[in-house]
DNA sequence: CCGGTATGATACCGATCGGTATCATAGCAC
DNA sequence: GTGCTATGATACCGATCGGTATCATACCGG
Protein backbone atom coordinates (compact mmCIF):
# COMPACT_ATOMS: atom_id res chain seq x y z
CA UNK A 1 0.00 0.00 0.00
CA UNK A 2 1.00 3.61 -0.61
CA UNK A 3 0.86 6.73 1.51
CA UNK A 4 -2.04 7.67 3.12
CA UNK A 5 -1.29 11.51 4.21
CA UNK A 6 -3.26 10.31 7.52
CA UNK A 7 -3.04 14.41 8.76
CA UNK A 8 -4.43 16.29 5.79
CA UNK A 9 -2.84 19.90 5.77
CA UNK A 10 0.90 19.66 6.97
CA UNK A 11 2.05 16.43 5.26
CA UNK A 12 5.48 16.45 2.81
CA UNK A 13 4.26 15.21 -0.64
CA UNK A 14 6.41 12.41 -2.06
CA UNK A 15 9.64 13.48 -3.50
CA UNK A 16 8.60 11.91 -6.67
CA UNK A 17 5.51 13.99 -6.62
CA UNK A 18 7.63 17.10 -5.53
CA UNK A 19 9.96 16.30 -8.09
CA UNK A 20 7.35 15.79 -11.29
CA UNK A 21 5.48 18.85 -9.70
CA UNK A 22 8.45 20.88 -9.84
CA UNK A 23 9.20 19.70 -13.47
CA UNK A 24 6.26 20.46 -15.27
CA UNK A 25 5.97 24.18 -13.84
CA UNK A 26 9.92 24.70 -15.31
CA UNK A 27 9.66 22.67 -18.23
CA UNK A 28 6.72 24.38 -18.84
CA UNK A 29 7.82 28.17 -18.04
CA UNK A 30 11.77 28.12 -18.85
CA UNK A 31 11.63 25.37 -21.68
CA UNK A 32 12.58 21.70 -22.02
CA UNK A 33 16.25 22.15 -22.83
CA UNK A 34 16.61 24.77 -20.49
CA UNK A 35 15.84 23.45 -16.82
CA UNK A 36 18.56 20.88 -16.07
CA UNK A 37 17.52 18.12 -13.60
CA UNK A 38 20.14 19.41 -10.86
CA UNK A 39 17.44 22.47 -11.15
CA UNK A 40 14.45 20.44 -10.93
CA UNK A 41 15.61 18.69 -7.79
CA UNK A 42 16.89 21.50 -5.95
CA UNK A 43 13.29 23.25 -6.81
CA UNK A 44 11.59 19.99 -5.15
CA UNK A 45 13.96 20.24 -1.99
CA UNK A 46 15.44 16.84 -3.21
CA UNK A 47 18.43 15.69 -5.02
CA UNK A 48 19.61 14.11 -8.51
CA UNK A 49 19.97 10.80 -7.40
CA UNK A 50 16.07 11.37 -5.62
CA UNK A 51 14.60 12.42 -9.30
CA UNK A 52 16.95 9.49 -11.16
CA UNK A 53 15.30 6.83 -8.81
CA UNK A 54 11.82 8.22 -9.56
CA UNK A 55 11.99 8.59 -13.44
CA UNK A 56 14.27 6.44 -15.18
CA UNK A 57 15.69 9.62 -17.61
CA UNK A 58 15.03 13.05 -18.50
CA UNK A 59 13.88 12.40 -21.52
CA UNK A 60 11.04 9.87 -19.73
CA UNK A 61 10.09 12.50 -17.08
CA UNK A 62 9.31 14.65 -19.85
CA UNK A 63 7.61 12.08 -21.39
CA UNK A 64 5.72 11.51 -18.21
CA UNK A 65 4.90 15.43 -17.84
CA UNK A 66 3.62 15.51 -21.13
CA UNK A 67 1.51 12.38 -20.68
CA UNK A 68 0.20 13.56 -17.70
CA UNK A 69 -0.83 16.70 -19.44
CA UNK A 70 -2.99 14.58 -21.84
CA UNK A 71 -4.65 13.50 -19.69
CA UNK A 72 -5.46 16.58 -17.62
CA UNK A 73 -6.54 18.37 -20.96
CA UNK A 74 -9.18 15.32 -21.48
CA UNK A 75 -10.27 15.65 -17.90
CA UNK A 76 -10.88 19.44 -18.86
CA UNK A 77 -12.44 18.78 -22.15
CA UNK A 78 -15.37 16.27 -20.89
CA UNK A 79 -16.21 18.01 -17.88
CA UNK A 80 -16.59 20.83 -20.50
CA UNK A 81 -18.56 18.41 -22.77
CA UNK A 82 -20.61 16.97 -19.91
CA UNK A 83 -22.05 20.62 -19.49
CA UNK A 84 -23.57 20.90 -23.07
CA UNK A 85 -24.95 17.01 -23.82
CA UNK A 86 -26.13 16.11 -27.09
CA UNK A 87 -25.54 19.95 -28.07
CA UNK A 88 -21.91 19.63 -30.13
CA UNK A 89 -21.98 23.38 -30.70
CA UNK A 90 -22.46 24.51 -27.56
CA UNK A 91 -19.40 22.60 -27.02
CA UNK A 92 -17.28 23.76 -29.63
CA UNK A 93 -18.31 27.47 -28.26
CA UNK A 94 -17.32 26.26 -24.96
CA UNK A 95 -14.25 24.62 -25.81
CA UNK A 96 -13.47 28.02 -27.95
CA UNK A 97 -13.96 29.83 -24.64
CA UNK A 98 -12.45 27.65 -22.43
CA UNK A 99 -9.17 28.60 -24.92
CA UNK A 100 -9.25 32.25 -24.58
CA UNK A 101 -9.31 31.89 -20.68
CA UNK A 102 -6.38 30.02 -20.66
CA UNK A 103 -4.71 32.31 -23.16
CA UNK A 104 -5.81 34.99 -21.32
CA UNK A 105 -3.77 34.51 -18.70
CA UNK A 106 -0.23 36.45 -18.36
CA UNK A 107 1.30 33.43 -16.88
CA UNK A 108 0.37 31.12 -19.64
CA UNK A 109 3.35 30.55 -22.28
CA UNK A 110 1.54 28.51 -24.82
CA UNK A 111 0.73 24.91 -25.35
CA UNK A 112 2.81 22.58 -23.46
CA UNK A 113 2.55 19.94 -26.26
CA UNK A 114 3.13 22.17 -28.93
CA UNK A 115 5.93 23.95 -27.29
CA UNK A 116 8.06 20.40 -26.61
CA UNK A 117 7.73 19.61 -30.26
CA UNK A 118 9.23 22.38 -31.19
CA UNK A 119 12.01 21.71 -28.63
CA UNK A 120 12.57 17.74 -29.35
CA UNK A 121 13.47 17.64 -32.53
CA UNK A 122 15.24 13.75 -32.28
CA UNK A 123 12.58 11.70 -33.60
CA UNK A 124 13.07 8.93 -31.28
CA UNK A 125 12.11 10.71 -28.41
CA UNK A 126 9.85 9.15 -26.21
CA UNK A 127 7.47 12.10 -26.09
CA UNK A 128 7.23 12.10 -29.67
CA UNK A 129 4.30 10.05 -30.03
CA UNK A 130 2.59 11.25 -26.69
CA UNK A 131 2.77 14.88 -28.75
CA UNK A 132 1.70 13.15 -32.15
CA UNK A 133 -1.45 10.98 -30.72
CA UNK A 134 -2.57 14.39 -28.47
CA UNK A 135 -2.84 16.74 -31.01
CA UNK A 136 -4.31 14.04 -33.39
CA UNK A 137 -7.11 13.48 -31.08
CA UNK A 138 -7.60 16.77 -30.29
CA UNK A 139 -8.18 16.92 -33.97
CA UNK A 140 -10.36 14.21 -34.52
CA UNK A 141 -12.83 15.43 -31.12
CA UNK A 142 -12.88 18.66 -33.33
CA UNK A 143 -13.94 16.74 -36.34
CA UNK A 144 -16.37 14.79 -33.72
CA UNK A 145 -18.70 17.79 -32.90
CA UNK A 146 -18.04 19.56 -36.04
CA UNK A 147 -19.88 16.34 -37.90
CA UNK A 148 -22.51 16.85 -34.59
CA UNK A 149 -22.95 20.17 -35.57
CA UNK A 150 -23.86 19.49 -39.24
CA UNK A 151 -21.53 21.38 -41.06
CA UNK A 152 -21.22 20.28 -44.63
CA UNK A 153 -17.76 20.08 -44.47
CA UNK A 154 -17.07 18.48 -40.85
CA UNK A 155 -13.32 17.78 -41.39
CA UNK A 156 -12.46 20.48 -43.28
CA UNK A 157 -14.21 22.77 -40.65
CA UNK A 158 -12.35 20.61 -37.64
CA UNK A 159 -8.86 22.00 -39.44
CA UNK A 160 -9.69 25.26 -39.42
CA UNK A 161 -10.63 25.20 -35.63
CA UNK A 162 -7.81 23.75 -35.17
CA UNK A 163 -5.10 25.81 -36.48
CA UNK A 164 -7.16 28.79 -34.90
CA UNK A 165 -6.80 26.97 -31.38
CA UNK A 166 -3.03 26.58 -32.50
CA UNK A 167 -2.38 29.90 -33.35
CA UNK A 168 -3.77 31.93 -30.57
CA UNK A 169 -1.58 29.40 -28.45
CA UNK A 170 1.66 30.69 -30.25
CA UNK A 171 0.41 33.77 -30.71
CA UNK A 172 0.22 34.27 -26.83
CA UNK A 173 3.48 33.58 -26.53
CA UNK A 174 5.05 36.27 -29.26
CA UNK A 175 2.76 38.93 -28.56
CA UNK A 176 1.08 38.43 -25.31
CA UNK A 177 -2.28 38.67 -24.43
CA UNK A 178 -3.50 41.81 -26.11
CA UNK A 179 -2.61 40.26 -29.29
CA UNK A 180 -4.04 38.35 -31.83
CA UNK A 181 -4.61 35.69 -29.05
CA UNK A 182 -7.74 37.28 -27.53
CA UNK A 183 -9.75 37.37 -30.41
CA UNK A 184 -9.39 33.32 -30.92
CA UNK A 185 -13.23 33.11 -30.32
CA UNK A 186 -15.02 35.31 -32.16
CA UNK A 187 -12.52 33.68 -35.07
CA UNK A 188 -14.12 30.39 -34.63
CA UNK A 189 -17.35 31.62 -34.55
CA UNK A 190 -16.86 33.38 -37.82
CA UNK A 191 -15.68 30.13 -39.64
CA UNK A 192 -18.14 27.93 -37.63
CA UNK A 193 -21.45 29.85 -38.86
CA UNK A 194 -19.77 30.28 -42.43
CA UNK A 195 -19.70 26.07 -42.57
CA UNK A 196 -23.23 26.19 -41.18
CA UNK A 197 -25.06 28.14 -43.46
CA UNK A 198 -25.60 27.11 -46.71
CA UNK A 199 -23.65 28.56 -49.13
CA UNK A 200 -25.70 30.60 -51.78
CA UNK A 201 -28.99 30.37 -52.89
CA UNK B 1 37.37 46.68 -49.62
CA UNK B 2 35.42 42.82 -49.05
CA UNK B 3 35.56 39.90 -50.98
CA UNK B 4 35.16 39.92 -54.94
CA UNK B 5 34.63 36.84 -55.88
CA UNK B 6 37.05 37.25 -58.81
CA UNK B 7 36.36 33.81 -60.92
CA UNK B 8 32.61 32.66 -59.96
CA UNK B 9 31.92 29.00 -59.17
CA UNK B 10 34.79 27.42 -57.28
CA UNK B 11 35.11 30.42 -54.51
CA UNK B 12 34.93 29.45 -50.84
CA UNK B 13 32.70 31.74 -49.36
CA UNK B 14 33.77 33.89 -46.65
CA UNK B 15 34.25 31.92 -42.86
CA UNK B 16 31.54 34.31 -41.76
CA UNK B 17 29.01 33.39 -44.24
CA UNK B 18 29.49 29.85 -44.30
CA UNK B 19 29.30 29.72 -39.83
CA UNK B 20 26.08 32.20 -40.56
CA UNK B 21 24.45 29.85 -42.99
CA UNK B 22 25.42 26.97 -41.33
CA UNK B 23 23.83 28.23 -38.35
CA UNK B 24 20.72 28.87 -40.03
CA UNK B 25 20.69 25.99 -40.90
CA UNK B 26 21.16 23.98 -37.42
CA UNK B 27 19.21 26.37 -35.68
CA UNK B 28 16.10 25.89 -38.02
CA UNK B 29 16.30 22.24 -38.35
CA UNK B 30 17.37 21.34 -34.75
CA UNK B 31 16.22 23.85 -32.86
CA UNK B 32 18.86 26.51 -31.12
CA UNK B 33 19.64 25.31 -27.73
CA UNK B 34 20.30 21.73 -29.28
CA UNK B 35 22.90 23.46 -31.19
CA UNK B 36 26.79 24.01 -30.13
CA UNK B 37 29.13 26.92 -31.54
CA UNK B 38 31.51 24.21 -31.76
CA UNK B 39 29.22 21.85 -33.86
CA UNK B 40 28.34 24.71 -36.07
CA UNK B 41 31.70 26.08 -36.32
CA UNK B 42 32.59 22.57 -37.50
CA UNK B 43 29.91 22.03 -40.33
CA UNK B 44 31.18 25.16 -41.52
CA UNK B 45 34.59 23.93 -41.90
CA UNK B 46 35.83 26.54 -39.33
CA UNK B 47 36.77 26.24 -35.74
CA UNK B 48 34.88 27.76 -32.74
CA UNK B 49 37.41 30.49 -32.42
CA UNK B 50 36.57 31.30 -36.43
CA UNK B 51 33.17 31.69 -34.83
CA UNK B 52 33.47 34.43 -32.21
CA UNK B 53 35.84 36.18 -34.52
CA UNK B 54 32.66 36.84 -36.32
CA UNK B 55 29.99 36.99 -34.08
CA UNK B 56 30.17 38.29 -29.89
CA UNK B 57 28.49 35.12 -28.42
CA UNK B 58 25.70 32.70 -29.51
CA UNK B 59 22.85 34.52 -28.39
CA UNK B 60 24.03 37.61 -31.06
CA UNK B 61 24.39 35.13 -33.66
CA UNK B 62 20.94 34.06 -33.46
CA UNK B 63 19.69 36.84 -33.12
CA UNK B 64 21.53 38.07 -36.34
CA UNK B 65 19.90 34.93 -37.86
CA UNK B 66 16.28 36.10 -36.95
CA UNK B 67 17.45 39.45 -38.38
CA UNK B 68 18.42 38.08 -41.71
CA UNK B 69 15.55 35.88 -41.97
CA UNK B 70 12.86 39.03 -41.12
CA UNK B 71 14.43 40.21 -44.11
CA UNK B 72 13.93 37.89 -46.13
CA UNK B 73 10.49 37.28 -45.11
CA UNK B 74 9.79 40.82 -46.36
CA UNK B 75 11.20 40.62 -49.42
CA UNK B 76 9.67 37.91 -50.36
CA UNK B 77 5.81 39.41 -48.92
CA UNK B 78 7.06 42.79 -51.02
CA UNK B 79 7.63 40.41 -53.96
CA UNK B 80 4.36 38.86 -53.23
CA UNK B 81 2.47 41.96 -53.19
CA UNK B 82 3.97 43.83 -55.98
CA UNK B 83 1.64 41.41 -58.50
CA UNK B 84 -0.93 42.31 -57.27
CA UNK B 85 -0.57 46.38 -56.89
CA UNK B 86 -4.44 47.91 -55.59
CA UNK B 87 -5.48 45.03 -55.15
CA UNK B 88 -5.28 44.11 -50.97
CA UNK B 89 -7.76 41.21 -51.47
CA UNK B 90 -5.39 39.07 -53.93
CA UNK B 91 -2.52 39.50 -52.03
CA UNK B 92 -3.98 38.26 -48.93
CA UNK B 93 -4.96 35.29 -51.06
CA UNK B 94 -1.21 35.33 -52.45
CA UNK B 95 0.07 35.49 -48.51
CA UNK B 96 -1.75 32.54 -47.87
CA UNK B 97 -0.96 30.56 -51.55
CA UNK B 98 2.94 31.58 -50.08
CA UNK B 99 2.42 30.32 -46.79
CA UNK B 100 0.33 26.97 -47.51
CA UNK B 101 3.29 26.10 -50.19
CA UNK B 102 5.92 26.32 -47.45
CA UNK B 103 4.04 24.31 -45.00
CA UNK B 104 3.34 21.94 -47.27
CA UNK B 105 7.41 21.52 -47.79
CA UNK B 106 7.94 18.41 -45.78
CA UNK B 107 11.50 19.69 -44.94
CA UNK B 108 9.78 22.28 -43.41
CA UNK B 109 9.56 22.88 -39.05
CA UNK B 110 7.25 25.92 -38.72
CA UNK B 111 8.31 29.52 -38.41
CA UNK B 112 11.47 30.24 -37.29
CA UNK B 113 10.55 32.96 -35.58
CA UNK B 114 7.61 31.41 -33.53
CA UNK B 115 9.68 28.76 -33.17
CA UNK B 116 13.12 30.89 -31.50
CA UNK B 117 10.18 32.35 -29.39
CA UNK B 118 9.45 29.11 -27.74
CA UNK B 119 13.03 28.21 -27.02
CA UNK B 120 14.19 31.06 -25.94
CA UNK B 121 12.60 32.28 -22.51
CA UNK B 122 15.45 34.77 -21.05
CA UNK B 123 13.44 38.11 -21.59
CA UNK B 124 16.53 40.16 -22.01
CA UNK B 125 17.69 37.63 -24.75
CA UNK B 126 18.42 39.87 -27.73
CA UNK B 127 16.44 37.92 -30.03
CA UNK B 128 13.34 38.48 -27.89
CA UNK B 129 12.42 42.00 -29.54
CA UNK B 130 13.42 40.78 -32.97
CA UNK B 131 10.65 38.34 -32.73
CA UNK B 132 8.20 40.64 -31.27
CA UNK B 133 8.72 43.43 -33.81
CA UNK B 134 8.69 40.70 -36.71
CA UNK B 135 5.03 39.50 -35.70
CA UNK B 136 3.59 43.20 -34.58
CA UNK B 137 4.53 44.25 -38.04
CA UNK B 138 3.45 41.08 -39.63
CA UNK B 139 -0.16 41.65 -37.95
CA UNK B 140 0.04 45.22 -38.91
CA UNK B 141 0.39 44.43 -42.66
CA UNK B 142 -2.21 42.13 -42.34
CA UNK B 143 -4.81 44.96 -41.25
CA UNK B 144 -3.43 46.96 -43.61
CA UNK B 145 -4.35 44.53 -46.41
CA UNK B 146 -7.66 43.83 -44.79
CA UNK B 147 -8.64 47.32 -44.38
CA UNK B 148 -7.74 47.96 -48.31
CA UNK B 149 -10.13 44.77 -48.53
CA UNK B 150 -13.09 46.61 -47.28
CA UNK B 151 -13.22 44.06 -44.56
CA UNK B 152 -16.19 45.51 -41.88
CA UNK B 153 -14.10 45.02 -38.91
CA UNK B 154 -10.19 45.26 -40.38
CA UNK B 155 -8.42 44.91 -37.21
CA UNK B 156 -10.18 41.50 -36.00
CA UNK B 157 -10.10 39.71 -39.46
CA UNK B 158 -6.43 40.52 -39.43
CA UNK B 159 -5.71 38.97 -35.72
CA UNK B 160 -8.20 35.91 -37.54
CA UNK B 161 -5.88 35.73 -40.20
CA UNK B 162 -2.95 35.81 -37.85
CA UNK B 163 -4.06 32.68 -35.66
CA UNK B 164 -4.52 30.88 -38.81
CA UNK B 165 -0.68 31.50 -40.02
CA UNK B 166 0.56 30.87 -37.01
CA UNK B 167 -1.31 27.53 -36.57
CA UNK B 168 -0.73 26.55 -39.58
CA UNK B 169 3.14 26.51 -38.97
CA UNK B 170 3.14 24.82 -35.58
CA UNK B 171 0.46 22.12 -36.95
CA UNK B 172 2.69 21.62 -39.58
CA UNK B 173 5.17 20.40 -36.56
CA UNK B 174 3.07 18.21 -34.55
CA UNK B 175 0.43 16.97 -37.54
CA UNK B 176 2.90 17.65 -40.56
CA UNK B 177 1.75 18.31 -44.25
CA UNK B 178 -1.03 16.10 -43.91
CA UNK B 179 -2.60 17.73 -41.20
CA UNK B 180 -4.52 20.27 -40.55
CA UNK B 181 -1.67 22.79 -41.93
CA UNK B 182 -2.98 21.84 -45.59
CA UNK B 183 -6.06 23.74 -45.23
CA UNK B 184 -4.59 27.18 -44.43
CA UNK B 185 -6.16 28.73 -47.69
CA UNK B 186 -9.40 27.81 -48.11
CA UNK B 187 -9.88 28.36 -43.96
CA UNK B 188 -7.94 32.17 -44.60
CA UNK B 189 -10.76 32.10 -47.42
CA UNK B 190 -13.97 31.04 -45.47
CA UNK B 191 -13.07 34.26 -42.64
CA UNK B 192 -12.30 36.80 -45.14
CA UNK B 193 -15.66 36.09 -46.62
CA UNK B 194 -17.59 35.86 -43.81
CA UNK B 195 -16.22 39.53 -43.02
CA UNK B 196 -16.86 40.86 -46.44
CA UNK B 197 -20.53 39.93 -46.93
CA UNK B 198 -23.28 41.72 -45.36
CA UNK B 199 -23.90 40.40 -41.95
CA UNK B 200 -27.22 39.06 -43.06
CA UNK B 201 -30.19 40.39 -44.58
C1' DC C 1 13.47 -4.94 17.81
C1' DC C 2 13.99 -5.94 13.11
C1' DG C 3 13.91 -5.13 8.26
C1' DG C 4 12.40 -3.05 4.30
C1' DT C 5 11.36 1.31 1.88
C1' DA C 6 12.04 5.97 0.93
C1' DT C 7 14.81 9.48 1.14
C1' DG C 8 18.74 12.73 1.57
C1' DA C 9 23.98 13.83 1.01
C1' DT C 10 27.97 13.68 -1.40
C1' DA C 11 31.26 12.53 -4.52
C1' DC C 12 32.11 11.17 -8.85
C1' DC C 13 31.92 10.09 -14.16
C1' DG C 14 32.84 11.55 -19.13
C1' DA C 15 30.96 14.82 -22.17
C1' DT C 16 29.65 19.08 -23.60
C1' DC C 17 28.53 23.93 -22.81
C1' DG C 18 29.86 29.02 -24.18
C1' DG C 19 33.93 31.53 -24.52
C1' DT C 20 39.12 32.79 -24.77
C1' DA C 21 44.23 32.85 -25.53
C1' DT C 22 47.92 31.77 -28.44
C1' DC C 23 50.43 30.46 -32.46
C1' DA C 24 50.87 29.59 -37.30
C1' DT C 25 49.95 30.36 -42.05
C1' DA C 26 48.11 31.91 -46.42
C1' DG C 27 46.80 35.64 -49.41
C1' DC C 28 46.70 40.16 -50.84
C1' DA C 29 48.06 45.33 -51.07
C1' DC C 30 51.68 48.29 -51.21
C1' DG D 1 60.08 42.31 -50.04
C1' DT D 2 56.84 44.31 -45.70
C1' DG D 3 52.99 44.35 -43.52
C1' DC D 4 47.98 43.58 -42.67
C1' DT D 5 43.91 40.77 -42.68
C1' DA D 6 41.61 36.55 -42.57
C1' DT D 7 41.65 32.23 -41.26
C1' DG D 8 42.79 27.70 -39.24
C1' DA D 9 44.65 24.72 -35.15
C1' DT D 10 45.00 23.71 -30.60
C1' DA D 11 44.85 24.02 -25.95
C1' DC D 12 42.60 25.72 -22.30
C1' DC D 13 38.93 27.80 -18.89
C1' DG D 14 35.12 27.16 -15.35
C1' DA D 15 30.52 25.62 -15.50
C1' DT D 16 27.06 22.59 -16.42
C1' DC D 17 25.12 18.56 -18.74
C1' DG D 18 22.72 13.76 -17.89
C1' DG D 19 23.61 9.91 -15.11
C1' DT D 20 25.63 6.74 -11.31
C1' DA D 21 27.66 4.80 -6.98
C1' DT D 22 27.84 4.88 -2.18
C1' DC D 23 26.76 6.03 2.43
C1' DA D 24 23.65 7.34 6.02
C1' DT D 25 19.29 8.00 8.11
C1' DA D 26 14.46 8.19 9.13
C1' DC D 27 10.23 6.09 9.16
C1' DC D 28 6.93 2.41 9.38
C1' DG D 29 4.77 -2.19 9.62
C1' DG D 30 5.64 -6.84 11.43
Amino acid sequence: MAKKPGKSSGERASARKRIFDTAADLFYRKGIRAVGVETIAAGADSTKMGLYRSFPSKDELVAEWLRDHDIRFWQQWDQMASRYPEDPRRQLNAAFRLLAKHVADPQARGCAMANAAVEITEKDHPARKVIETHKAKLRARLAELCVGSGARQPQLLADHLFLLMEGAQVAAITLGVRGPARNVAPAAESLIEAHLSRRRD
